[in-house]
RNA sequence: GUGGAUGUAGCUCAGCUGGUUAGAGCGCCGCUCUGUGGAAGCGGAGGUCGCGGGUUCAAAUCUCGUCAUCCACCCCA
């Protein structure tokens, strides 16, 4: 990844480090690779990740490892072991990181990507969830991604959801002759996903048992949504489903262009994965951007107003000084190039134009002999000759 | 992981049913123009035809495999 493509990605994550800063969110930095085991445990056993795209192989110890699938285990691995539960137990977390999966890639998903990723645990409050919600928002909007939706759903807790999941199980075995092949098997293990299905979903639309979230989701639910109205346009959208086994109530995504890969950024509630990893009884909501996939639903970046500098040299008798003249603008704080003295002037200054620079810095025998240098403004072709210790205000003045 | 399309010069592509030294445009380098970029003219460099095997007297062209990119599915961020 290189050129336009890499900048983007650098503006992205410096516009997220910009937006965590000010909700006090504090970077974690996560292992790479962890023992398979813990992503089994975390992310779930009846997802496609566990399943069938982790990158896994045993290490010279025998143990056997995995490339990270996605970055909340590694998180909820630190916070238990570094007992943060004891010592300060509500904590704000970003990373910045690829993670890998096993896929047939195509445009927007690729075997290694960058997730840029932030967890809030230890807030059972739904103003945790609203706030992780317009976190995200305000790093798009501190990119510049425009073109998205939110959609929010509520999938219920450890009490309502297998009520509901058991009721959809009955609803659906009626039809089950008539499902798709996957959405046989999804019918008991994530009967939720049968709803999602492209092919079968929308036959049950209608008649599916809708989710009945107990009043405590309910009201919690609904307290999402009033802090969220008036700050962020947002679909309910009840088919809303996510891959990972460990969301409970809350979940959402930012989706993005028509293509299949238009999920951008997407996260929800956890509140009992710590637990169930052996730590305790902490709530955490989160969620994961795509950071390849925000890059893309930007378009192109918008170019940047950067003043640069070429230093070009007539003859080999000045490139020394020329050299000089060149490190003495960087000193200034001066973004400057050049040094390609074995071409001629021409080449040295299609060598200017190419680059882009705003100005042209020209040393010859006479600006050697005399102390100065020759100033070009590149857009306008004008030219004035400077004594040295006043080229590095002229340029930033002209600024 | 399934189905499909594509892969020829730095880039965009042309090369019909297998047949001499594989082409174009743009870009690049040089010269016209040895103190000045963007224009024009002229000249030049640059290609394991994605990679590996097979068929054939002969393969960029046919075939199998593989890798990569893209599309749909699947899945997900």
């Amino acid at each position: 990844i290189f050129g336009p493509e890499a900048a983007a990605l650098t503006a992205l994550e410096a516009a997220a480090r910009k937006v965590f800063k000010l909700y006090g969110v504090k970077e974690l930095r996560i292992p790479t690779v962890e023992l398979k085991e813990l992503f089994i445990k975390s992310t779930g056993t009846t997802t496609d990740i566990v399943q069938k795209e982790m990158y896994s192989f045993e290490d010279a110890g025998h143990r056997l490892l995995a490339l990270r699938p996605e970055g909340t285990p590694g998180v909820a691995r630190a916070y238990i072991e570094n007992n943060f539960t004891q010592a300060a137990p509500v904590q704000q977390f970003f990373y910045i990181g690829n993670m890998f999966r096993a896929e047939r890639p195509q445009a927007g998903r690729y075997r290694e990507f960058e997730q840029i990723g932030a967890e809030f645990l230890g807030n059972p409050a739904p103003a945790a969830d609203a706030q992780a919600i317009l976190l995200l928002k305000d790093i798009m909007q501190a990119f510049g991604v425009k073109n998205y939706s939110v959609k929010i759903n509520s999938l219920g807790c450890e009490k309502c959801r297998p009520l509901y999941r058991q009721a959809l199980i009955d609803y659906l075995s009626s039809s089950k002759d008539t499902l798709c092949e996957t959405c046989q098997d999804r019918l008991e293990r994530n009967p939720l996903r049968v709803l999602d299905c492209k092919i079968d979903g929308h036959r049950f639309a209608e008649g599916a048992p809708k989710m009945k979230l107990c009043p405590e989701c309910e009201e919690h639910f609904n307290e999402v949504k009033r802090l969220l109205d008036g700050k962020i346009p947002y679909i309910v959208d009840t088919s809303l489903v996510r891959g990972l086994d460990y969301y409970t109530r809350t979940v959402f995504e930012f989706q993005a262009g028509d293509k299949s890969q238009n999920a951008i950024a997407a996260g929800g509630r956890y509140d009992s994965l710590i637990k169930s990893m052996g730590g305790a009884d902490i709530p955490a909501v989160g969620w994961a951007m795509g950071a390849e996939r925000t890059c893309l639903a930007l378009g192109s970046l918008p170019a940047e107003e950067e003043v640069k500098v070429y230093v070009v040299s007539l003859e080999k008798s000045c490139n020394e000084y020329a050299f000089n003249v060149m490190q003495n603008l960087r000193a200034d704080g001066i973004i400057t190039e050049g040094g390609l003295f074995e071409k001629n002037l021409k080449g040295q200054m299609k060598q200017a134009d190419r680059t882009k620079a705003r100005f042209a810095v020209i040393i010859g025998g006479e600006e050697t002999a005399r102390g100065s240098a020759k100033l070009k403004d590149l857009t306008t072709g004008e030219q004035k000759d400077y004594p040295l210790d006043a080229l590095a205000g002229a340029i930033k003045n002209i600024k």
